[in-house]
DNA sequence: ACCTGAACACCGTTCAAGT
DNA sequence: ACCTGAACACCGTTCAAGT
């Protein structure tokens, strides 16, 4: 009834896939600062030793993690060649919903330089469709980068501000004595604002690059 | 001529300050992942334990480190009340200039949330020259949160940039093959263009800021 | 008040050994 | 080929003790 040996408890094969997953799932759960060798192979049911068969160290297990994340952004249809800004505008609430569903894990994303195998796939679509739209090589690296700067600022403001308890020293009176802009500011910097503020950043961003010359000067 | 007690080496007193300063000096030199409460005690010449006795922990001195960045953020003086718009460019080229001489210690700031000793001065002196400017509480907020995004999300990918080696994978023929878009690109992400793209999007920014509605509706 | 030193429960990683 | 188990050189933190 197992293909395991007899009195082994069954379990799946190692693989780079497998145990990149198990490292995401704990860092989901527990957090970052949480994750060691020793507790991925705890989870898979193996020695912490085992994994060094699949990944160098531990930061080679991380970047595997990062490219899981980079795999998770889901990559919209493109309804028309010259709807790319809906496309641009469905990548970036696609990449913001990676940081909501992994909020402990996205730092690995936001930074680490974007060249991973599933980052290769998502800037080789990237390219295509802004060339689609008349873009030039450097222009569209421009555009991509603009776009994941904002990205990545708003989300990791985004996991910062929700993951922080009630701003601490907003609270005390002594921060706030012959500070009156800051007690003003103070109501209006919590996570309430947050999803409003990215939407407007976001939209400003796409007009902008809408209206960008389609072509390097020079 | 020393005012130690004879057969001791004469060292300054500890203090939250020097303890902070000192694991910053660490971090620039070694990166974030060599710091250790026993190399800050090394570095001082006291045992780890000693700097348990300033700092709840590890964190706590993180979080101190974190708020030496935010002090070094060069406020800049704002030659006339409707020169908002420079003083907010001097201001992000300040923070950038930050990043630039602490890379190693920067994700400190970028991932905490801004509430901090400093950065509540930082906060209220913003509150004042956007106040000064015409703009209320909440419009203020967002256009704090606007160029906040920017400044650390291109901050990162500075640091990622140029940190990482050059990108594995463009020059692996394999991952270039039946990817045309991202032979195309790959040139043009390289940490040759980072200034450039970093000050067109900034004045593309505070071009918008300059136009934003001075009261939020409602 | 400020610092030391031993101890505890962990780390990442190396290595020799098992199957 | 894949995994185990002991070992090494570290961690953050607690605690009792020194001065």
């Amino acid at each position: 009834m197992t293909n395991a040996p007899a009195g082994r408890v069954a379990r799946p094969p190692l693989s780079r896939d497998a145990i990149a997953r198990a490292a995401l799932a704990l860092i989901d759960r527990d957090g970052l600062a949480q994750l060691s060798m020793r507790t991925v192979g705890r989870a898979l049911g193996v020695e912490a030793m085992a994994v060094y068969h699949h990944f160098a160290g531990k930061a080679d297990l991380l970047d595997a993690v990062a490219d899981l994340l980079v795999a998770e952004i889901e990559l919209p249809h493109l309804e028309a060649p010259d709807h790319w800004i809906g496309w641009l505008r469905a990548v970036a609430h696609a990449y913001r919903a990676v940081a909501t569903r992994h909020p402990q894990a996205f730092p690995l994303l936001a930074l680490r330089r974007f060249n991973s195998p599933a980052a290769f796939a998502f800037l080789e679509r990237f390219g295509e469709v802004l060339a689609g739209a008349g873009f030039d090589a450097p222009m569209t690296a421009r555009a991509f980068r603009l776009l994941g700067f904002y990205l990545n600022g708003a989300a990791l403001a985004d996991i910062a501000i929700r993951g922080a308890p009630a701003p601490a020293g907003l609270d005390d009176p002594a921060a706030l004595a012959d500070r009156p802009h800051l007690r003003a500011l103070g109501p209006h910097l919590g996570p309430a604002t947050l999803d409003a503020t990215f939407v407007f950043g976001l939209e400003e961003l796409l007009a902008r690059i809408a209206t960008l010359p389609r072509a390097s000067p020079g």
